[in-house]
DNA sequence: GCGCTGACCGCCA
DNA sequence: CTGGCGGCCAGCG
């Protein structure tokens, strides 16, 4: 359990957030069966390949903010890919609404 | 092994 | 609203 099998998990999740919708740190961990380590989440993105593909700019903090410094690239890159799906920005902050993933990661899983 | 650094979070002042 | 604190713990010197 101490290999990558849990970047694996965030990464499974992460992929299925709907286009439009955004998701948090916390709430992609509690998913994926990892409570309270948000900060793993991150750093699952960070690591993550670039030819995975993921949708990771539609995950941001539980305040409803990106969390790059506001005059980075990845901010203002993060910030441009989330409008183009139609994504909300009021004052610069997302209004976070709840709502579910139907599909599990369990194809996924079993290739671990 | 050790200390430091985070793409975090909830709680309280 | 902002700021601090403790909790969390994988990665990287």
């Amino acid at each position: 359990m101490t290999d990558s099998t849990n970047f694996k998990k965030i990464w499974c999740m992460v992929k299925k957030i709907p286009s439009g919708r955004v998701s948090t740190y916390g709430e992609i961990a509690r998913m994926s069966g990892l409570p309270r380590r948000a900060r793993l989440v991150g750093t699952a993105l960070r690591a993550a390949p670039a030819e995975f593909d993921l949708p990771w700019h539609r995950v941001i903090n539980a305040q409803g903010k990106i969390s790059f410094a506001i005059d980075s690239e990845r901010f203002k890159q993060q910030k441009a890919l989330l409008q183009e799906e139609g994504v909300v920005f009021r004052a610069g902050v997302i209004k976070l609404e709840d709502f579910a993933w139907k599909e599990s990661c369990d194809e996924l899983l079993w290739r671990v």
